[in-house]
DNA sequence: CAGCTTAGTTACACCATATAACCAAGTTGA
DNA sequence: TCAACTTGGTTATATGGTGTAACTAAGCTG
């Protein structure tokens, strides 16, 4: 049985009084996905586990159970805090490149993405690696996902700009514009859409490959690799294709 | 320490007498394999043990550590057996659609890739997911993935054909060059190259993504993107882009 | 057939997840 | 106020994993 876990960050509004046992059982789960984030970082998800943060703690063993219901549970807390983490690093290397063109913020949001996921590859692995493909991520951490997509697709859609736009409408087309729909977001033309799904794909593949040691071994470098991608969407962006 | 494991396929020259303890040693050794592939298709990596595998020989416990040395070693030798699966599942499925044009073989390559690996997607993540940043992949794995990408670049080499090329040389080409130049497989053009990068990376990330779910919780098909890009690059192949 | 090597055994140390049974303290309401 | 309930902790235990040590039986070799 999963338990509460709202993400430890915002939610600034909706304070409810927030009894004061509450404040240190919000304030016990902080540090535990704390410690759990630390594991990762350290060892990997090998490394997670829930006797350790209990005697790092200082409480011993089965404590933690109150907290979190299994490892998995934790795990998938975890998830959704390092979404927001990603997320939110790659949203202010965007904004930090404020000012310059639109070239300029997509090659910034690669070069975030990819920066932090060098920074903290375990974490990375961890979201895109791992996963045991029953795993269900929670609600939250999809929609922080979604919410990645959607600033890059505004980066995109400065890209392309108002240009006409080629009447495609395949089976690609169809499912990106249900998805826009579904969203709610149904200001993105088709083109837009569709490169923004396409450079993501690519922006993931040359960083996940990166992380597996593949590149290290033919001598590759992902950076530049990146640079040719972010090049080649910009043309693409430019000829409305 | 890690012990013998040479791989198990093949090799069908060579053959050193092979004595009888040899024979039965190694036949032990691909029992174990297989019983180890067959954990991670059915629980992931966290599946694989040498106690159950044990168990399920027959002998207990400790006895598999006359096998190999430690799970990391098993891992090692179960990542090299995978990535020759893989590779040859490729070839196969290239081969298949023989007679073809060069566009039909390249479509033909991603999608035996993408088979592959939504076959056994247990085995794919293994590969490129779970991974310790520090474990060092078995010589004949890395030499097998380098085989895939020589099979690709093939086989948009015949796509490229002998047009004119542009004189670029920027990194990402220095970096080709030399990686192909110390593989002393010099025959490839430089665009050659850089598209079979870029299609590698792109397949990749269409894959490794449509395996954790996220395109799932998009509606997003993994088949209908990857169609996209292989259109993308035989047109930049015929553009010699 | 003596001696070495191989392949197995049991016993153990250690660590992990997870449940059960129990208990102390805080919280709440009549 | 104080009885009842809830919360957060405890210890004990079942189960299963990695890995080492010490030992033994059987096969191979000279």
């Amino acid at each position: 049985m999963t338990q509460e876990h709202d993400p430890i960050i915002l939610r600034p509004m909706t304070v409810p009084p927030l009894s004061r046992r509450e404040r240190i059982h919000a304030e016990t789960v902080r540090e535990i996905r704390g410690i759990a984030l630390r594991q990762v970082d350290e060892g990997g998800l090998a490394a997670l586990s829930l006797n350790a943060i209990a005697k790092e703690l200082g409480m011993s063993g089965p404590a933690l159970y109150r907290y979190f219901a299994s490892r998995d549970d934790l795990l998938g807390a975890l998830h959704a805090d390092i979404y927001v983490h990603l997320v939110t690093a790659v949203r202010e290397g965007v904004e930090a490149s404020t000012g310059r063109t639109p070239a300029a913020h997509l090659a910034a949001y690669a070069a975030a993405y990819r920066g932090w996921a060098r920074q903290y590859p375990r974490r990375y692995l961890l979201l895109f690696g791992g996963r045991a493909e029953d795993f269900k991520d929670p609600e939250e951490a999809v929609s922080e996902v979604h919410e990645g997509m959607l600033l890059l697709l505004r980066l995109i859609a400065q890209l392309v700009g108002d240009r006409p736009q080629p009447k495609a409408s395949d089976a690609l087309e169809r499912q990106l514009v249900a998805w826009a729909r579904r969203r709610g977001d149904p200001g993105f033309s088709p083109i837009v859409l569709r490169l923004g799904v396409l450079f993501w794909t690519r922006l993931h593949g040359i960083v996940s490959l990166e992380l597996s040691s593949v590149f290290k071994d033919m001598g590759l470098d992902g950076g530049t690799l990146l640079d040719e991608e972010v090049k080649r969407i910009i043309e693409a962006a430019g000829a409305g294709r």
